[in-house]
DNA sequence: AATCGATAAGAAAATAATTTACATTCTGAA
DNA sequence: TTCAGAATGTAAATTATTTTCTTATCGATT
């Protein structure tokens, strides 16, 4: 069941005039609507009761009330993510910010990444017969070391690369063997979509999480759209970073369940050598 | 405003026999409770519809959906995505998963973690003329770049370390200047945990963002909880990834806003060059 | 420009949900 | 046992919501 506040993005084109009116309020001020009846919400937004009802169905929802409740269940988090400039100055406020909009963003991928592509680049890896996995930038270097993170404990042949001339040396050295997955958070970095477009040369399957359409995108064979909006606050942390740890996480948990059986003997022997090295309480995590 | 189940379970002695059993309804069911009528909550409860308003007002709710939109709000209807053991093999399923998960686990940091330590900490950076993040295993180490990644944006002195015996070296060269971050995540590194009293030893100031009460959160002055519990099967994904992004996230957010006038500044000179330098639209992400 | 069809939106009626007011039934202490 | 007070239920009143039906609006077509 989708966020009610993201299906209202979505759908808000959609919308006849006055249900964009209804959104409009809603939008702006969560706790109102949440607690509103349905005649005061209509009153509100100049529109009579029977058109909020309509505008609830429309959004999915069988009921009014129905469509309180979803929205409670979203409105607490992402309240704070989708108003651009707020004034935050508390602890308490950075805590509740910082949850909505990783929340927020969560809930973005989750309405837009395409299941197709995250199972055909399951698939791909679990042919390869070795993975490099490549990413530049703070960010996306940090997503390269997570590909290889995870996929190791599967019993993978896998290495990650930040450094532009090693990808790209790299790359020139593949083979039908191999498998490149790119990593950008903005789509735009061309040394990467050439290290991919080098490597699929040499008959290398490429794949990326990226910008949908981007330049990367463009590059790779398969790509994993993540499209986020990005604020232009300067200050703001990119939560981006949590979609693509989770883009990163629906891949490596779909290559996980489709070699269940081999993956679990590797992830045995890691935590083993964990567990007898550090201590005897093996509910550790998996190489912390 | 607390949350609702939590003032359930603190008032739970002083409700009456009738509304104890709904109390119990609605403990056990919130799905149901969140989407029945007070007819219905009632007729479970067997119990008479004035009962289910006086419930409500001994919670503090002005109304039965007064109620009802607190429920939806609490944090806790969001847990069932932390049962263990659910069957998942498409796609779409890994993806549900994935992102409930997810989800989850930012719940219950949001529940738990402390302002007060929050703010701490960042106080402390600010503070440090050079801070080092330690952080070693996949993850962990993950975490300590993501620091590095996030302080050096605001103008900070840091560096990053994953190796233990660079961080052992490291500390004991540091002084009442310096500062060192821990992370682990299940808290038992005992590497780090020496390295934090070391540089404690020679005066530097140290904090850890890990588990609570844990032998790395003992070690060090300052401590951020992340507490959460891990399942046991060894194919998950570890989802406290997302927590400890999130924690990370906080503290940054905090000191990016504390000094926020000599914090623009070097911002704006990294976008600068990378705009300069990979192409002219400066909507990009901040280094990709 | 006139007309048709489709969609949107409101009014009023019907229905359903919730609350209030009051009556009854318990419970436990004197 | 009896009585005060709390707890609970019944039924009425109120309020909220939805349905049905009608009117208005807009755009396309002739």
């Amino acid at each position: 069941m989708a966020d009610i506040i993201a299906t209202l993005q979505k759908q808000h084109d959609e919308l006849s005039r006055s249900e964009q009116r209804i959104a409009e309020i809603v939008f702006e001020d969560k706790a109102f609507a949440v607690n509103a009846s349905i005649i005061e919400l209509a009153a509100r937004a100049d529109v009579s009761p029977p058109t909020v009802t309509r505008f609830c169905r429309r959004l999915g929802c069988n009921s009014f009330s129905e469509f309180k409740v979803r929205l409670a269940q979203s409105a607490f988090i992402g309240t704070r993510y989708l108003e651009p400039e707020i004034k935050v100055s508390s602890a308490q406020e950075v805590i509740d910010t910082v949850m909505g909009r990783a929340q927020s963003t969560l809930n973005v991928l989750h309405e837009n990444v395409d299941p197709a592509v995250v199972e055909k680049i399951a698939e791909r890896i679990l042919k390869a017969k070795m993975i490099y996995a490549f990413g530049s930038g703070g960010n996306s270097s940090l997503f390269a070391h997570e590909v290889q993170n995870r996929l190791f404990r599967l019993g993978l042949r896998v290495a990650a690369s930040e450094d532009h001339s090693m990808q790209l040396m790299t790359a020139s050295t593949l083979s039908e063997e191999d498998m490149v997955i790119g990593l950008s958070i903005s789509g735009r970095n061309r040394e990467l979509a050439r290290a991919l477009e080098v490597a699929a040369g040499y008959g290398a399957a490429t794949a990326s999480v990226t910008k949908g359409e981007s330049l990367v995108a463009q590059a790779s064979q398969l790509s994993l759209a993540v499209d986020l909006p990005e604020g232009t606050d300067v200050l703001r942390p990119s939560s981006a970073r949590y979609a693509f740890l989770a883009a990163i996480d629906m891949i490596a948990f779909l290559v996980a369940i489709r070699r269940k059986d081999s993956a679990i003997e590797p992830l045995r022997r890691i935590k083993r050598q964990l567990v007898t090295y550090r201590d005897e309480d093996d509910t550790q995590v998996l190489g912390d």
